[in-house]
Parts: structure tokens; C-alpha cells; sequence
DNA sequence: TTTTGATTGGCAGATTATGCCATCCGACGG
DNA sequence: CCGTCGGATGGCATAATCTGCCAATCAAAA
């Protein structure tokens, strides 16, 4: 959790980076098998890397469309004015919504926002937006757009030396 | 792999998803300790939702601002004709681009696609735009937006009962 | 109440994780 | 050129976990 130490990564250091990746749950024998190191190593290099905060955690993927959420949509949000306490209050009700997937504020001149919101259908969507997002205090525009089609999500992040 | 069974998820499958989206390396007993099962069934269901294809895969979550990705971008794309040959090639290039992150086809009436984009700095997204992005065929408008601050991302699909 | 089918819990063997220590390697100083 | 020193590695032993198997349990239907 130190966002410090590891400021020199080595090729064993970038080569678990990239497997861990790809294969969140892989064993420390394959990951060691595949780096070229023993398990010992490969396991202290990963605990340090997690101690130090470069590996932030561990997500399972779920697939949301075969839960039911069948609509993506991107939600670009405008503020009337422009107080932290605004912010502060915006980014708290919509961190509240479970649907929100993610927020983002942006550039842009009318755009304060960039919400990425999973729902069911466009009944859910309308609900969501007029009951929980265009409420609060502050927000002045919404504008929608909406996914046709995820071309590809989730990469990570690229470890190059 | 197989995207059917599980339609119905009881109480155990809904709390097994909910915490492998949180703790994707969780061992196996414990998550059957927190989901109130032994090992034993707990596994079995863990496998089946993997075999199912409702889980996905597994993701190390990495802090790419460490790795010194200090800029993300939000890139809008047009393209001039809307032929799925167009579209096909365009898709694979942008694929074969590690700094972005993410790919959606998107509506809006200028727009087809936003890509997220990940990079050191201001240098290098111009040069990723000028020498990769912009020069692939097709392609006639695009636009960005910077993330100022990044509010949450990463959140796991609500499943809900 | 009895039957039937699915799910569970516990157990045993196999696999994996983890702490410890001797060894190895490279850098530095003599 | 050689010896010392610090850090990292590999192997080993123990602990913990995984995983398949089987009998027991539970619930719904007859």
C-alpha cells in the first residue's frame, strides 16, 4: 500500500505484471514456471509488489449481459457551478448508484463528467437518469450516449521496460 | 465457456460473484467461510460459474499511474464511410495499440467510437494520434477529452437478487 | 409418509503456499 | 587480482489449500 519503493522494475518484475494481467488468479508455480524463477522468488517479488502498491487488487470479471444488463451507456454531465462542495456532493450520490460502473471527471466545455452506466433497458435507463442523476444539486445538463457495442474492455495496463 | 446454464442464481452464487468482483484472489476457503458454506459446494459453485462463462476471467488490478501513465484520454472517432470492412479494419488496428485501454462503438451523431487511452504525456498522445490513430484508414474526425481525475473506475457488476 | 433428485459436508490424497537457511552472484574496496 | 559484503535465489520442510469421492441431508413431489 506504499506508493513508493519499486521504482526499478526488472524483467521478472514486468513479466509477473503482465501475466498477473492476463491471469488474475494464476498460481505462484505456473507464475514462477513461466517467468524462468523458482516459487520462492516469484512469490516474494509478488507480495512486493503488491506491498507497495503497484498491484492495486483482484477483480473477477463478470460478464453483465449474461446478468441482465444489456445496455451500456455513457453519460456526459455539465455543472452549473463549479464548487468543490458541488463536486464533492456529485461524485458522493453517484458513487452511491450501483449501476454507475464509472466516473470520470473530464475536460471539455460543457462537459464536467463522463458516467459509464450499466442498466437493463432503456426503462431502467430513463428511471436511473430521472430519478437518481438528474436530481442532484447542481447538475445542469446530461447528455447520452449509448453503446452499440463493447469492441474490447479491461486490457491492462501496458508494462513495457 | 458455455454461455446458458446458471439462469437461475440462488443467494450463495449472487455472494460468491459479489466477492470474487472484490477479492479476485480470495482462497477458496475462505470465501466459503464468508458465503456461509464448506469448501466443498463452494468450489463446485465457483466452477460452475466459471464453466458457465458468467465469470469471465480474472484481472490484477495495476496502478498505472506508477508505471507512469500520468495522462488519460477520452478519444471521439468518426469515420467517413460506414462499411463493416472499414470498421473491421479499423477495430484491429486500434487493437494492436497497447496504450488503449478500452474500444466502444458508440451512437451519437458525429461519433462512432470513443476509445480510453492511457499514456506518459501530452508528447506522446500526440505522437500516438498523429502516427497511429489519425492515419488509419477512414478515420475523419477526432476529438479528445482528458480525465482530470479518474473518481472511481473498476467496479464490479451490481448482483443484485 | 415415502420416494426421488439435487446439494451438502467431511475426509483423504494431491497440489500449492510460505518461512527458513545455505548458496550464488555482482559490486565494491583492498 | 582477490576478498568482502549485500542482495537475491533455490531448495527444503511445514502449513495451508485444493479437489475428487462418498455418505448424509434436505426439499419437493408422489
Amino acid at each position: 500500500m506504499n506508493p513508493s519503493q519499486p521504482l526499478t522494475l526488472d524483467r521478472y518484475d514486468r513479466r509477473i505484471l503482465e501475466l498477473i494481467q492476463q491471469e488474475g488468479r494464476i498460481s505462484n508455480q505456473e507464475l514462477a514456471e513461466r517467468i524462468g524463477l523458482s516459487p520462492s522468488p516469484c512469490l516474494r517479488r509478488l507480495r512486493a509488489l503488491e506491498e507497495s502498491g503497484l498491484i492495486l487488487g483482484y477483480r473477477a470479471l463478470v460478464d453483465a449481459r449474461q446478468l441482465g444488463y444489456r445496455l451500456m451507456a455513457l453519460v456526459h454531465i455539465s455543472m452549473d457551478r463549479h464548487t468543490p462542495e458541488r463536486f464533492a456532493n456529485f461524485e458522493r450520490q453517484v458513487a452511491a448508484l450501483p449501476q454507475v460502473q464509472e466516473c470520470l471527471m473530464i475536460t471539455g466545455q460543457e462537459v464536467d463528467y463522463q458516467l459509464k452506466i450499466r442498466v437493463e433497458d432503456m426503462d431502467d435507463y430513463q428511471q436511473l437518469l430521472l430519478q437518481h442523476i438528474t436530481p442532484i444539486e447542481g447538475v445542469s445538463g446530461v447528455h447520452s450516449n449509448f453503446v452499440l457495442r463493447p469492441v474490447f474492455e479491461n486490457r491492462g495496463v501496458p508494462v513495457a521496460p
